[in-house]
DNA sequence: GCCGTTTTCGGCCCGACTGTTTTCAGTCG
């Protein structure tokens, strides 16, 4: 076992250590891991907190940056960014100009690579890491595992046999470990049984479900539930008996307040408990993100008070906190008292990322975000005609009974020949079905024979198609047959690999033209099965803005395109959008829960949403491009 | 390294657990 397997592949590291990379290339997410790298380095390496801190905070700063960032450096406009002063706005400028950073390029040639890959045991962190490597060479996991087998482990300083004996299990645990998240809609139904379950238990007052699941992450690591009970004891012991346990991970922890526990083929599961009536600041805590959770504790400190998820705290004029017997601890039963307590109105778990939030809460500018009972209809949506699985009929029924104003059917066109596509003689055929069906739904609603649920304005099933943008960059059927279509989604299946100035000149050809209304799923990404389609994202926003193309917001749960930075930089660029469900299966209605998550988290308002408005102004709009919501 | 209607220097988010260096630093969420 050398040290030279189990090495970690490539870094960003190496691909800007590469002479004559094209700068303007990166990503701001590629720029944001060189500076990660650095503070992993510097970590390892010992460095003030504070320093590291300054980096990490830098790097979220340029990732979640709408602006692309080399791009803006070379065209001699940077963007003032927080988090980046002079020393790394230099660093930036030397990336920009030359493609390289020398300061990233020295620190990661100090240690190997691969360093960083201890970091994922269980009890080891950067100063145990370095330490290791420093002391016994200790460069990968493959080391690790040996050294800690050969007893030469508990030769460093503060190393014990124990200690080891831990880090072998934890080289198990990882390997044992696949990362993988489970998908938001998943994780949403997970936590909803588990509320559920627990509500069920004696003694407890409320349950709910906090972290990531409650900020509709895309994907989800574990789940966070919070119980308010006035018997914490027995609640942690319900946790440990309940069914689909599979082992209790670490026992009642906190002060008697918290556990952990495995769940069978599931995530791990932390349970937080709390008394009835001093919710709020254990609701704010484990619903996170980590870096809103900063920005609140720093707002509470600059307001002389210390906060933690069991309260506020005093801060003396020491700036100690006050603690002990007797020491004042402000609780709150609800977030909304919490927020209001540091003077900001209560903001959307979506929001909680550090992205903007407490700027614009401070502001009084934060998003009325849309919601899911805002969407009047759904703009994709399949049949068996192609490849969903329903007839037309089933699936106008259950959006009619879902209380839809307007379905818009969009089965796929003729050169998707995988996906059964329609030739135009079809596509008339279907044009006289879904009229037949139409003369039925308003025949029923005269009569007064709507079904239970139906919208009060009544529901017509319009006739859309998903138009493929074909690999020679034509579009599938001509202006004559798409301008008959109420509606027309376009996208791209096919031809994925294809250049950057390929794709974008597809998409434009697309984007400009007159019948196109939508750019269905515009990114092509499967969540952990594809990456992202290789465009020029800025202009894409720019010419789906310039042309009023509407940008869908695609709810299928291994799909949500646009992602949560993509709507909102598109927003940023003046584009407007649908969200839609994808709908294959009736079950697969459901995705605009899904959907909507995304766009929330995207910033999105229901002003911002074609599909919010009423069947008549959504056809209004439809019927002229530019498309303006 | 960043940042400032308290500061251009001296701060920078919190609590719990763990092991061990027995008074606290490292790790984790």
């Amino acid at each position: 076992m050398s040290s030279a397997d189990g090495q970690e592949p490539t870094t960003a590291a190496e691909a800007t250590a590469t002479p004559g990379a094209n700068p303007a290339a990166l990503t701001n997410e590629q720029v944001a891991s060189l500076f990660h790298e650095i503070a992993d380095v510097l970590e390892i390496q010992g460095e003030l907190p504070f320093k590291i801190g300054a980096y990490r905070r830098a790097a979220d700063s340029i990732a979640h940056s709408p602006i692309d960032i080399m791009t803006a450096y070379r065209a001699g406009t940077p963007p003032r960014l927080p988090g980046v002063g002079k020393a790394i706005d230099e660093k930036l400028a030397e990336l920009a100009a030359t493609g390289r950073m020398g300061y990233h390029e020295r620190l990661v040639a100090a240690v190997p690579p691969s360093l960083v890959t201890l970091l994922r045991v269980p009890g080891v962190g950067p100063r145990t890491a370095g330490d290791l490597w420093r002391a016994l060479g200790v460069a990968t996991l493959d080391d690790l595992e040996l050294a800690a087998r050969e007893g030469r482990l508990r030769t460093v300083k503060g190393i014990s046999a124990k200690t080891e004996q831990r880090i072998l299990e934890g080289i198990a645990e990882v390997a044992a470990r696949p990362p993988k998240r489970m998908h938001m809609a998943e994780a949403r139904e997970l936590a909803d049984r588990l509320v559920a379950l627990a509500e069920t238990w004696p003694g407890v007052a409320s349950a709910q479900a906090g972290g990531s699941v409650r900020r509709g992450r895309e994907t989800v690591g574990d789940l966070d539930l919070l119980v308010a009970t006035d018997d914490q004891a027995a609640v942690l012991d319900e946790v440990h008996r309940a069914p689909g346990v599979e082992r209790v991970v670490t026992g009642v922890r906190g002060g008697g307040y918290r556990t952990s526990v495995q769940l069978l083929r599931g995530p791990q599961l932390d349970v937080m408990t709390m008394r009835p009536g001093r919710e709020g600041t254990y609701l704010v805590h484990f619903t996170g993100s980590a870096a809103h959770n900063v920005r609140l504790r720093e707002r509470a400190r600059d307001l002389g008070w210390s906060l933690s998820e069991h309260g506020f705290a005093r801060i003396d004029e020491s700036g100690e906190v006050v603690t002990g017997d007797g020491a004042e601890l402000r609780t709150f039963a609800t977030e909304a008292e919490v927020y209001d307590f540091l003077g900001l109105p209560w903001i959307e778990p979506e929001l909680r990322e550090d992205r903007g939030e407490i700027e614009a809460a401070l502001a009084g500018t934060l998003p009325r975000l849309v919601r899911v009972e805002d969407l009047q209809g759904d703009c994709h949506t399949h049949s068996e005609w192609t490849d969903g699985k329903e007839s037309i009929e089933t699936m106008a029924q259950a959006a009619r009974q879902l209380g839809y104003a307007y379905q818009v059917l969009t089965d796929h066109s003729w050169s998707l020949t995988i996906a059964n596509g329609l030739s135009p003689t079809q596509v008339e055929q279907q044009r006289r079905v879904i009229g037949d069906l139409n003369e039925r739904f308003a025949r029923e609603e005269a009569a007064g024979e709507a079904p239970p649920g139906a919208h009060p304005s009544g529901f017509r099933l319009l006739h859309g198609c998903e138009m493929e943008i074909r690999i020679d960059g034509r579009l599938d059927y001509d202006d004559a047959l798409l301008a008959r279509f109420d509606v027309v989604v376009a996208s791209l299946h096919v031809g994925r690999r294809q250049s950057r100035a390929q794709l974008m000149a597809r998409y434009e050809t697309a984007l400009r033209s007159p019948h196109v209304d939508i750019i269905a799923h515009p990114s092509g990404r499967k969540i952990d099965q594809r990456p992202d389609l290789d465009l020029d994202w800025d202009r894409f926003y720019r010419l789906a803005a310039e042309t009023g193309t509407l940008l869908e917001v695609n709810g299928s749960d291994e799909r949500l395109d646009l992602d949560d930075r993509r709507a909102r930089a598109a927003l940023d660029a003046g584009c407007r959008f649908t969200i839609d469900s994808d709908a294959h299966y009736l079950s697969e209605w459901d995705n605009v829960r899904w959907g909507t998550a995304m766009a929330r988290r995207g910033w999105l308002e229901a002003r911002h949403v074609a599909n919010t408005l009423p069947r008549e102004a959504f056809l209004a709009v439809m019927a002229e491009k530019p498309h303006r919501v």
